[in-house]
DNA sequence: CTATATTGTCGAAACGTTTCGATGAATCGC
DNA sequence: GCGATTCATCGAAACGTTTCGACAATATAG
């Protein structure tokens, strides 16, 4: 068996209690003690079990991280950089993030993860639309919570979110820089309050400019992936007003327009401009490089586990809200307005 | 606080230990006795503490997953979802998956992980070309091992593996079917076992056909990514023969070698047929759709896990060799070949 | 030079389970 | 109907830490 505590206690002639000080760097400890026990602790390669650790001081440094079956199992790349992101940053401070997810009709009988029942989190992450229910019972367990890309009016907790609003309004003014008037949006669920506001940034936009919105909005659609954003475009050709560029709900989005597109011979971007939102590798990968939103979705999870670390470490649940800005990328998918 | 065995036991007037044989399933309980813990257990709430039971049990019901970091932090949707199959197929059987990585160049001391430190796993999945050392250091633990698409000569561990020659076999046949007989290889680190072994099948199969493959192989990329892609296909125009498709050792490879093909005016498929390797999302999102040879990533990572799960179960380190066939996925960038 | 506060160390209890060996009750074979 | 098995349950020890209160030794104040 690998050494315990009390073979380094033996080693270092000290107590048990002793050697627990030094581990967990505790103050009041001789600097000559500290050596010793540093010695016999290195000597025999000894760590700290967490089990152990876990039992004795009701911590497990896990940090459990929830999201909705759909925005992860067809592999959506903007959530698994989310991961991703809470990954490494956990990584740092000597945390893991346990995943998991929850359907999107939850049950909390049924469906409540597991790391919660066996209190094997000291706080949670919560990505994308999640269940309110599911809120609530986080926020009775005391646990900290934080939300990413997600807020309900409804319950206070902290947040980290993208700013979609002023992302959408970027796209817009670098059209109308580029002399567009008629610009389309298309794609996404409305009822995510992310694509809603991407939709009202784009709006705003341009109602401030004296544009007309009126026929070129098309975007209630059941998801936000690459067949809504065909749909829609082809919608957009069938009903809407003429356009020279589109604004998608996002990068995925934005491929299916192209696909529309292309089938009718426009060209990108001499006939019509097109931009989309999140920046996920497929940007680099279709032809034209598809202009597009930034969003930094590693920084959301990686601030997300540092506000609940502080959370967890603190014992005052502070509540933050925290709006990392978006950034315009411009590839070849925009360019000049046809005749301007 | 919340419930506790004891607390159980008290509710159904029994000793503690009978809890603790209900909960786990052992046999010898009457029917009657079980029914009353059953029915104090759902009155309470109750749900065993992970870190107790790992305590006492020395069981953690957690599997660690290493990859490098080469291999995941630029996001590589392969991995990603070989990580997802992993963490899906982990729920099934109630454990979770710890992820970590490596750095390529490991060093024992610096970056061994922390769950192998903490004794905070049960088994161990490593996916990808992986440092040797680790793979020592973990059999020296005794802790059950699977490799996911790597092998070593050296070592003697169970493996999944994808079919990576049956994979390319496929791929140059489909071509050939379609009257090629000029077929280049392009892209990818040769030292990678997974990319040497598609570049023998591709090799293999034209050599059967008796077709030429000199001075159609440019592959000793540094990685296999979209740039090696591009700039493997310019060299296939400088410097090698004449050709009318394009196997790539992966998708993204792929692209890459669209994006040069495109620069050249050259139609896919009607000049030139290309077919990719792994199907991953992108192959819906370029233009044309990509052709490519599917590789089962969600069930590499499950089979690893039921494969770890048995080796942590049985206790008998039993050592299987699992090889997970790839199928071929026609879509619109393969076609007949010009003047056939 | 006391009385008091501070520092460094320690022993013991606690955390919430599993598991082993013991025990008494029920069943079996003959 | 009696010893030998098997069955159902239990008490106690064990898992490897943290943490609390006690205590002696040392520093500080008056």
């Amino acid at each position: 068996m690998s050494p315990t505590i009390k073979d380094v206690a033996k080693k270092a002639s000290v107590s048990l209690s002793t050697v627990s000080l030094v581990i967990n760097g505790k103050s009041n400890v001789r600097d000559e003690t500290r050596k010793k026990v540093e010695a016999a602790i290195s000597d025999l390669g000894f760590h700290p079990r967490r089990a152990a650790r876990g039992l004795a001081s009701n911590k497990t440094n896990n940090i459990g991280f929830i999201l909705t079956e759909d925005h992860f199992s067809r592999a959506e790349p903007f959530y698994t950089k989310i991961f991703l992101g809470t990954e490494f940053e956990a990584r740092k401070y000597n945390y893991y993030i346990l995943l998991t997810t929850v359907p999107k009709k939850f049950n909390e009988n049924l469906h409540l993860p597991r790391f919660l029942l066996e209190r094997n989190v000291d706080g949670v992450i919560l990505a994308g639309k999640v269940p309110t229910k599911l809120i609530d019972i986080i926020q009775k367990a005391n646990l900290p919570l934080i939300l990413i890309d997600y807020s309900t009016p409804t319950h206070k907790t902290s947040k980290v979110l993208i700013d979609n609003h002023q992302g959408t309004s970027l796209a817009v003014e670098h059209l109308i820089q580029n002399g567009h008037s008629k610009i389309a949006f298309i794609g996404g669920e409305i009822s995510h309050p992310s694509i809603c506001e991407r939709l009202r940034g784009y709006e705003e936009t341009m109602h401030k400019s004296n544009l007309s919105t009126s026929n070129l909005i098309f975007c209630n659609e059941p998801n936000t992936d690459v067949n809504n954003g065909y749909e829609a475009t082809c919608s957009l050709f069938k009903k809407g007003s003429p356009f020279t560029a589109i604004v998608a709900s996002n990068d995925t989005v934005a491929t299916g327009a192209m696909r529309c597109l292309r089938e009718k011979n426009i060209n990108i971007p001499q006939d019509v401009s097109i931009i989309g939102f999140d920046d996920i590798e497929v940007c680099l990968q279709v032809e034209p490089r598809l202009s597009t939103i930034k969003v930094f979705k590693e920084e959301l999870g990686a601030i997300a586990v540092r506000r609940a670390i502080d959370g967890i470490e603190s014992k005052t649940l502070l509540l933050e809200k925290t709006i990392i800005p978006a950034e315009l990328v411009i590839r070849e998918s925009t360019g000049r307005a046809p005749n301007s």
